[in-house]
RNA sequence: GCGGGCGUAGCUUAGUGGUUUAAAGCGCCUCCCUGUCACGGAGGAGACCGUGGGUUCAAAUCCCAUCGCCCGCG
């Protein structure tokens, strides 16, 4: 696979002058191509110390300073232009001051292109509630997952969990038989000064237990971003709450104000000339979103993350991101963090989103599951139709064709889906591989097909 | 030929002190996974317990026969 796609980034030179690129002094910049006419959409070239990124564009997880499966020459000739790598893994292991003294995160990974750092907000979440209730950023409509309550140490599950996320709650420990006069001892409708199990939050920082070593550490603004200034990426982030969806209306007002003061204590502690980008919370509630993006938005970011779920129904999402991007300085890059489904992508563009990042181009990849273009006419969508495959499935070894026709991929060109269906039912790590390279390789066309759609 | 052992879902086995819908792992099917997770989550289908007979209120489980496989001795 190494070195045999070559210029599949998809320079689109026709939007902007490449000369203007090079009279470009400072260390970071985002300069605006395009815009939309009929929505926030814009094309825009950010430049960093080390090299260009074209937006909208997608920026693959690389948790662990990688990309699960590949190798950075293979993520580069899938369209990739910058990782996001995480700070509270690396801290884990091997620790900032390892990747420092290995010449900081570029050298160490020997990835030459962009890079930025996730600060841990995250993991308050995923490490925390998210663990607690087994359940994602966002709560969906239609989730079928059971939802795990803690009643004094013993687990109960409901299985028929009700998408309303706060009253639903209740219902369902009702349905789990739990009473009243026990619903006080229950971890579920995420109140304000409710804590995790595993971490606690405090207004100064987190403390995580290391599912490594069980090893306690505190991770606040300051040591979020001193962590992250060692790694050395190009774009840093604000240390946040990413809240639960959970989290009932004062959970996240008091949530938001804490992420605001740590938004200005990683401004003052920051001493390095990386980019840093504020995140705006506030979940589903639309003032709160408006309140945070207010804050945030004046305060002198590089750029300007938005984290956390936007409620169960989805068509709000655009509405909401609308809200908050309006509120931001248009010249400054925005990042939505942790979006990124195909039919979202088309919204989060149109909203004015410049970078986003999603684990599921790579994590669906290594379940099996291949994103392709639509074969058939269940296309239901208003750009690319597409759809998933899922390559365990025994069908798949009967089949001689290549897994997407349309595709000019080095998998499609070369692999036959009967092989790729082989490889995983056998856990060949070969077919984590051809699918992570091709789900990431589908994923930058389709961004570029779109941004053509949106931009005409 | 004699002696011993084994035959339970597609596979590997648990259950043989007779008790309801015969258990598990893998495999299979369906669904899920959005800034964590290749070796993950939730469901589901699937065996009349080698075959035939017998004992008993009741047998995968006891008895007899038979077939198949394995081991030892000739």
């Amino acid at each position: 696979m190494c070195g045999i796609i070559k210029n599949c980034r998809y320079l689109t030179s026709d939007n902007f002058n490449l000369t203007t690129l090079i009279l470009i002094s400072y260390m970071f910049e985002f300069k605006i191509f395009k815009k939309a006419k009929n929505s926030r959409a814009r094309i825009g070239v950010l430049k960093t110390e080390h090299g260009i990124v074209e937006t909208p564009c997608l920026a693959p997880v690389a948790t662990q300073a990688t990309v699960k499966a590949l190798t950075n020459e293979e993520t580069e000739n899938v369209g990739s232009q910058i990782l996001i790598v995480n700070t509270l893994y690396l801290h884990l292991s091997p620790g900032e001051k390892i990747v420092a003294k290995a010449g900081g995160l570029h050298e160490f990974m020997n990835w030459k292109n962009p890079l930025m750092t996730d600060s841990g907000g995250f993991q308050v979440f995923s490490w925390g509630f998210g663990k607690d209730f087994g359940i994602g950023k966002i709560l969906k409509a239609k989730n079928k997952k059971s939802l795990t309550f803690f009643l004094e140490g013993k687990k109960v599950r409901d299985k028929k969990i009700n998408p309303a996320p706060f009253g639903g709650i209740l219902d369902s420990a009702e349905r789990c038989g739990i009473n009243n006069s026990q619903l006080q001892n229950v971890s579920a409708s995420i109140e304000r000064g409710q804590q995790p199990r595993l971490l606690k939050i405090t207004d100064e920082g987190v403390f995580f237990t290391s599912f490594l070593d069980g090893k306690k550490l505190f991770l606040g603004p300051r040591e979020s971003i001193k962590i992250q200034e060692k790694l050395g990426a190009d774009i840093i982030f604000a240390f946040d709450e990413c809240p639960p969806p959970l989290a009932d209306y004062k959970y996240m007002k008091n949530s938001i104000l804490k992420t605001h003061n740590w938004a200005k204590v990683c401004l003052e502690t920051k001493k390095t000339k990386q980019a840093l980008f504020g995140i705006v919370q506030g979940g589903r509630y639309k003032d709160l979103r408006q309140e945070s993006a207010k804050f945030i938005g004046s305060l002198p970011f590089d750029g300007f993350g938005i984290g956390g779920e936007f409620g169960a129904d989805k068509n709000k999402m655009s509405e909401m991101l609308e809200q908050v991007v309006k509120e931001l300085p248009e010249q400054k890059p925005r990042h939505l963090l942790g979006i990124g489904y195909l039919e979202d992508i088309p919204k989060i563009i149109k909203a004015g989103i410049d970078i986003f990042d999603c684990n599921v181009p790579t994590h669906y990849a290594r379940r099996g599951i291949a994103f392709v273009h639509a074969q058939g006419r269940n296309s239901g969508h208003n750009f690319i139709s597409f759809e998933k495959l899922n390559l365990k499935q025994a069908k798949f070894l009967k089949d001689k064709s290549s897994l997407d026709k349309k595709c000019f991929c080095f998998v499609c060109q070369n692999f036959k889906k009967n092989y790729i269906s082989h490889l995983f039912r056998a856990k060949e790590i070969t077919g984590l591989r051809l699918l992570t390279f091709h789900n990431l390789y589908f994923f930058n066309k389709y961004i570029e097909e779109v941004k053509r759609k949106i931009m005409g």
